[in-house]
DNA sequence: CTTGACCCCGTACCCCACTACAGGGTCTAT
DNA sequence: ATAGACCCTGTAGTGGGGTACGGGGTCAAG
């Protein structure tokens, strides 16, 4: 099985070496061991956790979310499928609900932009900057709002 | 016109006096005036661009979007309505992106809960790299899974 | 006239997720 | 044998968005 240098692996995966140590200390992803140099090496399933902590990243996750995910990588063979399932069905719970936060989110901003003449026109009466202040609630913002 | 002092106006929008000689460092709200004890005074229409610095906080803009928008919204006529929605709808997108990588990664969870048989079996193909792994698909899942 | 709530300023500190040294060792090519 | 790329550790600094603290002034009630 071939291995990676920290300085390989972060050039693959487009992080900086510093991140992966980084990492490392936070307890995030362990180098797969280390040579007689003392020099880190990764193997393949580092680079897939590496890859699973950098998209989850990419999704908005903290750190903090990051290593509880992990977690349900709870070392295979002594945990029991029900158990991992158990975990992964309360995170997806807890993904969901972060979706819904995002849609509110999302919602809000679009019924704005929707709002918005958006033209060369003086942004007196713009509906962004009226709707952030509250004063004339725009249309649809609370009548057929169940998300 | 009345006025309010630093302690009233943070405990009636709900944020902290700290928070508000921040802002006020920051550059995104200066208050009214000062007493002739130096206290801080503000009137309504500061109470007016806090709250529109809260909201557009909580709409999960950054501070230097709210300073850019505030910048607007002080001065509407010089600028253009079309400025305030380039801003908005910036935002916009980049709350639609995470959205759809919240999603993937909510299927792929899905698909793992799905694919698990839940018993007492080791966990040894339950793991949430996998899940997440584009490279392999947990097997007979990938078909009907498209949300 | 003291007590306590409120305010002032300045500075330091917090968390998060890095990023940047400094000072050293190792490996490979020339 | 030396240059240059790479690696190590440890510590310090960054930026965003605040929060806490120390030392002091102000003001109304008792």
């Amino acid at each position: 099985m071939n291995t990676y240098r920290i300085g390989e692996l972060a050039s693959a995966l487009g992080c900086s070496v510093e991140t992966l140590r980084y990492y490392e200390r936070e307890g995030l992803l362990t180098a797969t061991g280390r040579s007689s140099n003392g020099y880190r090496f990764y193997n393949e399933d580092a680079v897939r956790q590496l890859k699973f902590i950098l998209r989850a990243k990419a999704m908005g996750f903290s750190l903090e979310d990051i290593r509880e995910l992990l977690a349900i990588r709870v070392d295979p063979k002594a945990a029991s499928c029900g158990a991992v399932r158990n975990i992964t069905e309360h995170k997806l719970q807890w993904v969901e609900h972060k979706i819904a936060e995002l849609q509110r989110f999302r919602d809000a901003l679009q019924r704005m932009v929707n709002a918005c003449c958006g033209g060369d026109v003086p942004a007196e009466h713009c509906s962004i900057l009226l709707a952030l202040d509250d004063q004339h609630p725009i249309p649809g913002n609370e009548e057929h709002s169940r998300d």
